[in-house]
DNA sequence: CGCTTGCCTTCGTGTTACACGAAGGTCTTA
DNA sequence: TAAGACCTTCGTGTAACACGAAGGCAAGCG
């Protein structure tokens, strides 16, 4: 049985995190004992491993709440938190490609410092050289994919 | 020259964050008209792409202000807007293993999903199965990489 | 001439997921 | 007896806007 702070330093969560996770049902096993102190055995160390991964992959603490009511419920919502699941996974998925274009993106712009600080290429974010250029590092933005209109 | 709306179409961006980066001065380039009307010219549209990318990729938005007024004071702050950019690109490749590790997880808990549908596993999180199990799906979790004790 | 439309401003509230500190309580241990 | 560890509630702050309201100005239309 781990106490707050030795649940922080299991998990990595801070004690505040950790209070507001118990504080909203996200840890069901957790016991208090008669002084009403946090318990953690094994199973809620557990709970609080899968807030944080699943947090950390950008699920909302709200539906993290609905996939842990749902498994409360037992066997009949099974299907429905395998769909979340793969409903959240496609999320992490393009979540994904937008990191690689991000990665590609700032490789380019840092590929052309380079290029700048070798004279090979014009610094075209400095505004000495807008009149001339007309245009600036633009072309390494991404354009709006697809616009919000 | 655009207005807000049509820049906001061009963009992606809301209008409401449109005047949100002019005011904080992301836009360095932005007019107004003898009425005080935003107008927004090629270069601007520039800026509001640049800014737009680079708080995708998770730059907040004081280190592109900075950045940003960086560029504005030209050459001399060559190596340190390269060097901005190169620290940016560490956070996002980062950031892009990070993401893997998520699409990782989620594909082995909607596979271990498909085997208990199956009946060839059973459902760990069905609080049924709790006292012959002692462990739910803890496995499938990450645990902290680093305890930030 | 008034009306609508579209832009502007400031103000104020709500959101998410906490961080942080303060005040005040309880229990255990040195 | 006092320090230390846990608890509670309260209240503020953060980032990056979203959203709406109130109030103002200018252009175009019938």
């Amino acid at each position: 049985m781990y106490t707050v702070k030795e649940a922080s330093s299991i998990t990595g969560l801070t004690e505040h995190a950790i209070r507001f996770y118990t504080d909203k049902g996200l840890v069901p096993t957790i016991k208090r004992n008669e002084h009403n102190v946090r318990l953690f055995d094994e199973m809620s160390i557990n709970w609080l491993h899968g807030v944080r991964c699943l947090k950390q992959s950008g699920m909302p603490i709200e539906s993290i709440k609905r996939y842990i009511d749902l498994c409360l419920q037992g066997e009949a919502t099974l299907f429905e938190r395998s769909e979340i699941m793969r409903q959240h996974g496609e999320f992490a998925r393009a979540q994904l490609e937008e990191a690689k274009r991000h990665v590609r993106h700032l490789e380019e712009k840092v590929k052309l410092y380079e290029e700048i600080s070798a004279g090979r290429q014009p610094d075209t974010m400095n505004p000495g050289n807008w009149e001339e250029m007309q245009v600036m590092h633009g072309d390494v933005f991404y354009k709006a994919t697809s616009p919000t209109t």
